[in-house]
RNA sequence: GGGCGCUUAGCUCAGCUGGUUUAGAGCACCUGCCUUACAAGCAGGGGGUCGGGGGUUCGAAUCCCUCAGCGCCCA
């Protein structure tokens, strides 16, 4: 006994076979059966394919309209009875009565006729996976036909040590394994497509004499015996046929050029993971066939675009966006940037569009800037050059340290292929550190009366707005490209010919991070003063800072400027000693004591819990810094100078809450 | 069945060679601001026992094992 869902395919059966370990069966493996209504004998086979725990244990085997089944029969050796016409109609093939019936008028009659015999255990609905086409919108019948095939085992080995050896290289890496084990596994390549449009293969055949040839010039009659009744194989190529050329076809191949000898190899190809088979390997493949040589060096393999729900974007599902749509939103160059901040190094990327506000958030951003720069730029600065060395002031010397350590970040990342953290980088240097810093510390001297200090701030300004929008140029090439058109020096070339920011051209100064660091500490304790004590933006408060050493309070009084134009300071007083007024709110900054007078704004309740709070965190760091050092296996194993740095830590954040502490019992006695 | 990945803040995700502040970003949220580049913005803030368990280690979001859940690929 055995099942079916397809009952009109039992005309087509050649055999039947259950599985060679099985106890049932095991007396009628290589006996014959009769097979009922096209009444053919038909033999028994075992075979491993075969699931026992499945059904009855036995399969019916129908070679010529299954592709498990026309497995068995090449291992059995049993007969290919094809059964149907090309309109999946029956054919000559099956017994008179059924003949030209279409395939589901034919399952009727089957069932019927087996019913009537008495043949039919049962019948009941079943949900199976079945073939169909989705532009004819028809279930696809297998059925035995006439294919041309590629031999791929000889194409194959020397792809497979391509990449092996190192020649061709995988990011990630991961996917060699996947390319490994398709090409260790390879099929010869089915290039037979029964579609109307394409490449018609060019094969030719004789109705006289039977010869059959591939050709490259199309014949006008045949050249064994003459015939002029020749035909071309109806199927065209599958279209990867044409594409596994491509890196060669397109730069002329089959003839020889220079842009051939000059391009082939090519350094990267920029893919996605899913055609890894029908694309990477086979251009491998014909690559190392046709030119001898691979195709590229490396392949770099992105993340696939997905909907919120995790699905592929495909036009059938109606889940892609349009990107026109998207740029007419919120610019190409938003959408661009966006695109490549949100996606990680080879994962695949839930897509929302709000997901690009991003990038329209940051291109406006730095559109300002460069409008700032621009409207303070005066005509007789040189872009693109830096102001002599003594000229320029700590925050200056700071920005381009920190440019210099953006590019190298940016560099490293590029070279390995971590694009959204180069294209992080950009955005964190330009917003975080540029925009909200140094535009603001220089603020001072664009409208002092200082003609020099303004324009080695403009110089520097420019000469960072400029480095910006080439490293940004590749992510957002329509809105730098245009920002460059007034950024460029006279007889400049476009951005997209400049050469790439190189960090050797800049140095870092040490000094100036770790001072521009202090300043900004200091500023932030005021700001988070004035804000938690809500004072209003627009009034002045005085400020007193005490404490820290004369090299510390030298550092900010040179910075006194900055502090009261960012902290919005009216009297700032630096001092070892400094008294603290009546009505204030105090912070502490490393050895540093902060004292904003409030005069009347001042709330001792919620002093006291800023305080409570700032002491907490300490006591917080404090306690984990103390169960290293209390731990003696840490003291005496970790590396030294990590257990010297912890104790560094200790003594530090020591003072910080000693003198937080102090100012805690002030307030509270 | 075989292979590959993922699980970190309300959401989407970084966190690379184990250590460098008490784990970061954007969005969302709270407070205050139309401060003459920018409200698509500025300043400040809250929010996470890093899926569960075990192990290795002086030290684990990170390395190993295991369990659970999710996803993808196998022409």
């Amino acid at each position: 006994m055995i099942a079916t869902t397809r009952p009109e395919t039992l005309l087509g059966d050649t055999a039947v076979a259950v599985h060679p370990e099985d106890e049932r069966y095991r007396d009628l493996i290589g006996k014959t059966l009769l097979l009922p209504l096209a009444d053919r004998e038909i033999p028994v086979v075992a075979d491993d394919y075969v699931d026992r725990e499945f059904g009855t244990g036995a399969v019916k085997i129908t070679p010529a309209h299954d592709p498990n089944d026309h497995d068995i029969a090449l291992r059995h050796g049993l007969e290919f009875l094809n059964i149907m016409n090309p309109d999946a109609s029956m054919n000559e093939n099956v017994p008179e009565r059924f003949r030209n019936l279409e395939r589901y008028a034919c399952r009727k009659a089957v069932v019927k006729e087996m019913e009537e015999l008495g043949l039919v255990e049962k019948i009941e609905n079943y949900t199976h996976s079945v073939g169909y086409s989705e532009r004819a919108h028809v279930p696809i019948e297998p059925r035995l036909s006439e294919q041309w095939f590629v031999s791929m085992q000889p194409l194959a080995k020397p792809a497979l040590d391509a990449v092996n050896s190192g020649r061709i290289t995988f990011n990630p890496e991961r996917w060699t394994k996947t390319y490994n084990h398709w090409m260790e596994n390879i099929k010869d390549w089915c290039i037979s497509r029964q579609l109307w449009w394409g490449h018609r293969i060019p094969v030719f055949n004789c109705s006289d004499c039977g010869w059959e040839s591939a050709e490259r010039e199309d014949p006008n009659a045949c050249p064994v015996c003459g015939s002029k009744n020749i035909k071309q194989d109806e199927d065209v190529l599958d279209t990867w046929f044409s594409s596994w050329l491509w890196p060669f076809s397109t730069l002329g191949w089959p003839d020889t050029n220079a842009d051939l000898n000059y391009y082939y190899p090519t350094d990267d190809l920029v893919t996605a993971p899913d055609i890894i088979f029908f694309w990477v390997a086979r251009m491998i493949m014909a690559g190392l066939e046709f030119m001898g040589d691979i195709p590229f060096k490396n392949v770099y393999f992105t993340g696939l675009i997905r909907d919120m729900q995790g699905r592929k974007m495909s036009k059938s599902l109606g889940n892609s966006p349009d990107p026109l749509d998207i740029i007419e939103q919120y610019g190409a160059d938003a959408l661009r940037f966006g695109m490549m901040l949100i996606a990680p190094k080879g994962h695949d990327i839930l897509f929302d569009v709000t997901q690009i506000e991003v990038g329209r958030n940051f291109m406006n951003k730095l559109w300002n800037a460069s409008r700032f720069v621009l409207m303070n730029l005066d005509k007789d600065i040189e872009p693109g050059t830096l102001p002599a060395k003594h000229d320029l002031e700590e925050a200056d010397i700071w920005i381009l340290s920190r440019l210099k350590e953006t590019i190298r970040s940016i560099d490293k990342d590029l070279s390995r292929y971590r694009f959204n953290d180069a294209a992080k980088e950009i955005y964190d240097f330009t917003w975080n550190h540029f925009c909200d810093w140094y535009i603001e510390l220089i603020k001072p001297r664009l409208y002092g009366k200082d003609e020099k200090t303004k324009t080695t701030a403009l110089s520097t300004a420019a000469y960072v707005l400029r480095t910006v929008l080439k490293l940004l140029h590749p992510y957002a090439p329509f809105i730098t490209e245009e920002i460059w058109q007034s950024l460029k020096a006279e007889n400049e070339a476009d951005i997209m010919v400049a050469d790439w920011p190189s960090a050797d051209a800049l140095h870092t100064d040490r000094a100036a991070l770790r001072n521009m660091a202090l300043l900004m500490d200091v500023i932030t304790a005021i700001r988070t003063i004035r804000s938690e004590m809500t004072v209003p933006p627009s009034k002045k408060a005085d400020v007193l800072i005490g404490g820290g050493t004369d090299e510390r309070r030298d550092l900010l009084e040179k910075h006194r400027t900055d502090i009261a134009a960012l902290a919005k300071v009216r009297n700032l007083t630096i001092s070892e000693k400094v008294v603290q007024p009546a009505l204030s709110s105090s912070a502490v900054t490393g050895d540093l004591e902060i004292y904003v007078s409030l005069e009347g704004l001042i709330d001792i309740d919620k002093e006291k819990e800023r305080l409570e709070k700032d002491i907490a965190a300490y006591e917080g760091r404090i306690g984990s810094v103390r169960s290293k050092l209390e731990n003696p296996n840490f003291v005496s194993r970790a590396p030294a100078d990590l257990v010297e740095h912890e104790r560094k830590k200790m003594e530090e954040y020591n003072e910080t809450l000693t003198l937080l502490r102090d100012n805690y019992k002030k307030l509270t006695s």
